[in-house]
DNA sequence: TTGTGTTTTATTGCCTCC
DNA sequence: GGAGGCAATAAAACACAA
């Protein structure tokens, strides 16, 4: 900073404003004390003002060097130390100043691309989100329709199984007497055998809505065989209440081979099994 | 003019790499 | 261990409404 030259003009000068030391001297035979130590506490102030106002503030860069600092991070976002140097003396900045500009111009351009990939998610979201709503509707209708055809299909059963389990039964049980087992037209393996605890059962499967599954006990001292019926449709509907069969007629398998004529390799797909389900 | 929010410049402390 | 980068933050500069 430029000193003021003690010449003709300063003296012009301190005539218009005396200096301070001349100026304090003459005020203190003016003022009160307790008045003058506000003011000193008030010059005080201002001295420190001057002080701060004397060393480096903070300035903000010119535009021709801001342009040209902006130019070389499009080129290259960091800076090496033979270019750091090379701008700080072309700017008239120190290179300090350019690598903090840099610094700083990174840590904007990062806020700016994650702003960017946030606004690039959030769309992306807000469609999947859109979709999911969409699909949510679909399974909602799709729900209901199924629920609603479930019901339907079990009204339906309820209403024919009572009088189909009657006259199965008794196609059944003629069956029996004429040939001895049930007549099968169905290739499946309807008949399947399997030795459970001593008992013999019989998985029989017809050609009609009803499945037989009896358990044939050869302990039974009487003539009387159980069998359990199993109607699919109480399946369906989750309301399996096993209820035994007594079979009236002379049971026509004999304890030492009640069942071999019906048997056969094959294990059954059970298909119809689970067919509804 | 002033209070307040935003932007820019600079500092600090920590971390990584050579 | 020194140089350099980064995140967090301070502080000055600036913009703007009331």
């Amino acid at each position: 900073m430029k000193q003021p030259s003690s010449s003709g003009s300063q003296d012009a000068l301190n005539f218009i404003i005396p200096p301070k030391e001349e100026m304090n001297s003459k005020r203190k035979q003016i003022y009160s004390r307790e008045f003058q130590a506000l003011l000193d506490d008030l010059e005080e102030e201002d001295r420190l003002e001057e002080v701060d106002q004397a060393t480096e503030k903070k300035r903000r860069l010119s535009f021709n060097q801001v342009k040209a600092l902006e130019k070389n991070f499009e080129l290259e976002n960091k800076l090496d130390p033979e270019r750091k140097v090379r701008l700080a003396e072309e700017l008239g900045l120190q290179t300090r100043q350019v690598a903090i500009w840099f610094q700083n111009r990174r840590a904007r351009w990062k806020t700016k691309q994650l702003e960017k990939e946030y606004v690039v998610l959030k769309s992306k979201y807000d469609a999947l989100e859109l979709d999911y709503d969409k699909l949510e509707q679909e399974k909602q209708d799709l729900t209901a329709e199924l629920m609603e055809l479930k019901a339907k299909y079990k009204e339906e059963k309820s209403e024919s199984s009572s009088q189909s389990v009657k006259e199965d039964s008794s196609k059944f049980s003629q069956q029996i007497k004429d040939h001895g087992f049930c007549e099968n037209d169905d290739d499946s393996n309807g008949i399947v055998k399997e030795e459970r605890n001593g008992n013999a059962q019989l998985l029989i499967s017809s050609s009609s809505s009803l499945q037989m599954n009896g358990y044939c006990s050869s302990s039974d001292s009487s003539n009387h065989h159980w069998f359990l019926p199993l109607d699919t449709s109480t399946i369906l509907g989750n309301m399996y209440q096993p209820q035994l069969v007594k079979v009236e007629e002379q049971c026509v398998f004999t304890p030492e081979e009640p069942y071999n004529f019906l048997s056969v390799d094959q294990a059954p797909t059970l298909q119809w099994y689970f067919t509804g389900l």
